[in-house]
DNA sequence: CACCAGGTAGATC
DNA sequence: GATCTACATGGT
């Protein structure tokens, strides 16, 4: 993949391929200009943030992959996430290509030794988690089909049945694999963002989900993503604006 | 050596 | 429910 004067070009890819995979993937068929105008208005901050966030879009996330990846995001660091995750890849994904590999399968992934998915995935305590996660995701498919149909409570509920999924990697879940938009992940940054600028005092993540539900809506979790990626580049913008 | 990072699990009040 | 702490790992 590679990107030049505002065109994305990915390597080996035909017509088929794009109407097949990348034209979900990149969540291509949503308007997200429609999406901003709607967004629009509603408050100052979230105006600025969505200025800013021109380009950003939801990707539509393989479920297991996104499943996997976001447990191991919890209490880490986005560098070393992404490099858990491309090792996952490597300690038992497929080979795709020379040193590249695809993300495994939860057959795959459940049938790894605990101690060989440590040494070579560093993720710690995580590694049990996602080796628990893909055993039950394997004896167990979820569909999402069946997360999109269930009322988002119950959807809620039934991913933090798995180990190592709480109330913030599940939304991402919903979210990030294109399950649900009217979700709100309530990450450190998010929370930051909310209580700074609508609290003006520390709120509680139900607080914040229930004041998103009825501030944003459906769109809640747009509305996340632009706010999350403002809120790490220009937190201080933001307080300015508070008075 | 303390503290932090796209939180969660388990215990406790 | 709300609150507290340990948790692997690697970086400041």
């Amino acid at each position: 993949m590679s990107f030049c004067d505002g065109t994305l070009k990915i390597d080996g890819a035909d017509r088929r391929d794009f109407q097949n995979f990348w034209y979900s993937y990149f969540d291509l068929g949503r308007d997200y200009g429609k999406i901003k105008k709607r967004l629009r208005g509603i408050d100052p901050f979230l105006d600025a943030a969505l200025e800013h966030g021109a380009g950003i879009r939801i990707l539509n996330q393989d479920l297991f992959e996104t499943f996997i990846s976001f447990i191991l995001s919890s209490n880490n660091n986005i560098p070393r996430i992404r490099h858990c995750v491309e090792q996952t890849a490597a300690c038992c994904g497929s080979l795709l290509a020379e040193g590249q590999y695809s993300f495994p399968e939860a057959r795959q992934l459940a049938a790894v030794a605990a101690e060989r998915l440590k040494r070579e995935v560093r993720a710690g305590y995580r590694c049990d988690y996602i080796l628990q996660a893909a055993a039950m995701f394997l004896a167990y498919p979820v569909q999402r089909e069946t997360l999109a149909e269930m009322p988002l409570a119950e959807a809620r509920k039934a991913l933090c049945t798995y180990p190592g999924v709480g109330p913030k990697v599940a939304d991402c879940i919903l979210l990030f694999s294109g399950i649900r938009q009217d979700v709100f992940p309530v990450d450190t940054w998010v929370k930051k963002v909310m209580e700074e600028l609508y609290f003006r005092r520390s709120a509680s993540l139900r607080e914040i989900q229930a004041f998103a539900a009825a501030h944003f809506g459906e769109l809640a979790g747009f509305a996340q993503q632009y706010l999350f990626y403002y809120a790490r580049e220009h937190m201080e913008t933001l307080r300015n604006m508070i008075r």
